[in-house]
DNA sequence: TTTT
DNA sequence: TTTT
């Protein structure tokens, strides 16, 4: 109860996402993006990258794998999670996830055609509409924590 | 294109909403929000409270009705609109509204009774589940701007 | 008390920056800031843009008359406030401004460069530096809520 | 450059603030939060809650070892960031924390009193003014990101 | 009045 | 691993 968790991230992909389909035609998208912000130390600029993975689930992943691609400059909502797994030595290990709820596309015009890396082209390609330049994409998980 | 507009507040209702029934079975509920800060000025400690008018549709405006009341505590995200209006005298206004996408209720747990206000009290109280504390209300409008 | 009011908005400005000197070497700086969504309806793509009063105080607006133009996109974080007023035939009008905190530029390249507009042009500029792209500017005000 | 990294979390302590002394009189306090959701998964109610790693600087670690202690409600905000490290065995690990920029005292008056825990009790409690219910408090850093 |  |  009580608890808002909130992420609002402006940043660059630093690759294409990678795209999982799992059992129940549930897909699954993720990639890591860069924060960068620079400040003054000692009288010389540092600039400093954070790196966040992303995840998206379903519908947003599906738009994610369409028009998303290393380099695009992009705003995303989403929420933090921490998973626990075990590596291949059996070492216990976290990893800090943005679960990605909405994500606007930011920048250039040019970075607004349909993404054609390797990761996501596809022939559906062009049965999808043009991305809206600046547009929301969110998708219902049917997640909704309605009270009936 | 290219635009976030999003306002997030915590504070606590004016008053009951209010809720009005519109054309087409749509319910609006609409209550003033304030959100105060203190700060010290000249010695002084100032607290300066900020009135905010927050606007629900549909779904989302029928939860409202239900389980918000005057003096409750309550998150609430949304964005900016601006109304332009004639008044009585036909005179030009400008109203600034927050539209709410979804809120959560916060506070004591003795909050979380369902309201039972002039404004919101119906008989169908019974069949609606007690809201989660701390649950996070939010509904799909069918308005997601999704590219398909 | 207990209060949270908060403003997120990524726009492009409508127009330069108004900049006003108050007494006591106060600097305020205003412009209008454009923030645009599309969605569907009936088939039709329909865009919607929201105008915002953006306010900056002291040291903030100093930057904000240097790096700020029309048409430029930015990130902008403040708070709301609506102020009452009587405009010229004494009438009581009501204007909701967002009242910035700290801003970053975002876009290409060339929006980086220093503002040349005739309302912020100025012989200083050689002794600014370059904006940082994508620099957070930030003022403290004093204004700080510290219990001591 | 183009950056926004911003973490807003409404949770409760899950441990008083863990206070450090580091070289150069600078104050680092830490502790758990924990926000926490509830939604229906197959007809049960289902509650999930997160932890997060929150870390505060210097004035900011003063104020909280004063009046955060565990069980509060508080409103956070900050940024993201992981860092590495290797723990007794040797292994390459990774840690995402928060680092708080502000936070606001949320929930019933009676929160507000000083904390009297064992970790942030302290001889000078009475020099130190009341917490604002609600008050906000953020301390400048010198870190901001100006361009002078 | 911005932007695409 | 992004971007400027």
């Amino acid at each position: 109860m009580s608890g808002i968790n909130k992420v609002i991230l402006v940043g660059h992909l630093g690759k294409d996402p990678e795209v999982r389909h799992l059992e129940g035609n549930v897909t699954v998208a993720s990639f890591p993006l860069a924060t960068s912000e620079s400040y003054n130390k000692d009288g010389k600029r540092i600039e400093q990258t954070e790196w966040h993975n992303i995840v998206m689930w379903r519908g947003l992943a599906d738009i994610a794998a369409k028009y998303l691609a290393k380099g695009k400059l992009v705003y995303i909502e989403g929420k933090l999670r921490t998973r626990s797994y075990e590596d291949k030595e059996g070492h216990k290990k976290y990893s800090t996830e943005i679960v990605a709820e909405n994500f606007t596309l930011l920048g250039r015009k040019t970075d607004f055609e349909p993404a054609s890396s390797s990761t996501n082209q596809n022939e559906e390609t062009e049965e999808m509409p043009k991305p809206e330049i600046g547009g929301k994409y969110a998708v219902d998980d049917s997640e909704n924590d309605l009270p009936f």
